[in-house]
DNA sequence: CCCAAAATGTGGTAATCGCAACATTTCTGA
DNA sequence: TCAGAAATGTTGCGATTACCACATTTTGGG
């Protein structure tokens, strides 16, 4: 069999270099890779992989399973960006409340975030009848197979780090439509309002906000009193913060006088 | 250990179904499950566990591996439809020959397909300074991480089954870009012209090819001679045709006639 | 309440994997 | 060229898994 001649960059490495690029390579396209097959494939003993796939794993190239391994840059809703495993039975609590308000037929815009995720894999798990209009690519692989959602995807400009689109096109896209409610999480909360890391994704949370007549924002308690570059909106005009804790004080208040319904789940 | 209260939608569902459920809840926050974890976890015995699998497994849920799964759901650049890994050595080798026919700068279309993902992969092998207008979202694992490569998604209607988006917005999105390239895959070639199994997604391929200069159609041997509900284009104004084997004779003479370069790799 | 079907558990065997210790080959620089 | 280092191959064994056949339990009507 012909070693596969995927040859990625292997400019001066040597027979370890080049299988170990070929594995990475091999798991770009496949979803896993078993040790015994590499090892048939590069004609090599199995114990050789073995110690690759140890080499990539102390790299944080992949992630080891038993028996082979897996991509480490991972995917989809399967991402586990250190930060989206953070208060996970929270946000989980978070986003079945939020998937609680939704009615049959609702029209509803989602951004991208780990809580809203949550919030997407409450409502197929309850089997909601709704429209989704989303930037997130990582909610797509959750709404996917679901057969009562239509997931609409905005365009833009992709980030990796976000696993979503932004940008002027996905601003623009957004002013087309008009929501039942959008759902969007939030990178801090001070006493002056929401904020966001991205300046991109802040415009797109603004676009959604200004194109939807319900508005709810999930946010668990690690954004207490955290501010970031980008000021997204004030609290006016926000309809529901969905939150884990209750509220500090100086926060609460100001979020009492913009009528804004504070939810502790 | 508390038996994780992940709590899906278990409403009516029995014991079965309610692990199947969790199971899949676990792979949405994991990358990967042991069978002999869960099965540790439910107090079950591992031969259930294995049959849930198989269960979910045959109806495309999720991947297996030795000794668990993995999450289906796309993943990103771990798309595992079935067809996705046939002929996968041929088509790297189309897709290499395509991404050898790039430049830098060059702005590409490129559509949902198989093979189309691994020109996407040889793009980032190369180091490839361009910018992708796309409307797969199973591109944007590969494409995301490459500093050097523009990634545009395009709006739309997702399709889990494709992996990517289709529809009126798809369309009307390409309108606004002309491309140096468009890269595309089909689900047929006969001698009357080229063919796609979802008309949704005829009609992008149709737009990319309306919008960019020059027309590379990736196609490997299993689509010779093979038709399907939509007839995307005839051959006239494709300027390349890569493949994996000899073009069969009566399609070969109509790509002759519309001046279509055929390449064999 | 009972029966048939479905789900689950059990046991045994073959295959595979992880791991470690050690031999052998290949690579590298002086 | 040669010695030391690195990489790879080999072997053995215990642990884990796959697979199959069959027993047992649970479930869902009738």
């Amino acid at each position: 069999m012909a070693p596969d001649e995927d040859g990625d960059d292997l400019r001066g490495k040597g027979r370890k270099g080049r299988r170990q690029a070929q594995i990475l390579n091999h798991l770009r396209v496949h979803p896993s890779v078993r040790a015994s097959e590499i090892a048939r494939k590069f004609g090599v003993h199995v114990e050789t992989i073995r110690r690759d796939l140890d080499d990539l794993h102390r790299k944080g190239k992949i992630n080891r399973t038993y028996g082979g391994a897996l991509p480490a840059a991972i995917g989809f809703e399967a991402s586990l960006s250190e930060r989206d495993r953070l208060y996970v039975e929270e946000r989980v609590r978070i986003g079945e409340w939020a998937a609680g308000k939704v009615r049959p037929g609702d029209v509803i815009m989602v951004d991208v975030g780990a809580t809203t995720a949550h919030f997407a894999h409450r409502l197929v798990a309850r089997g909601c009848d709704v429209t989704i209009i989303t930037n997130s690519c990582k909610l797509l692989g959750t709404l996917g197979p679901a057969e009562q959602i239509a997931t609409i995807l905005c365009p833009g400009s992709f980030s990796f780090q976000q696993g979503g689109v932004a940008g002027s096109e996905t601003t623009s896209f957004l002013q087309n439509f008009y929501a039942d409610k959008v759902v969007f999480s939030v990178g801090g909360i001070s006493e002056d309002g929401l904020y966001e890391v991205d300046p991109e994704f802040a415009w797109v949370k603004r676009a959604m906000i200004a194109n939807a007549r319900s508005r709810i924002v999930l946010c668990d308690h690690s954004k207490f009193g955290r501010t970031a570059m980008t000021r997204v909106s004030g609290f006016d005009g926000i309809h529901h913060l969905v939150t884990d804790r209750p509220v500090e004080e100086p926060i609460q208040h100001k979020l009492g006088l913009a009528d804004v319904e504070v939810h502790v789940v």
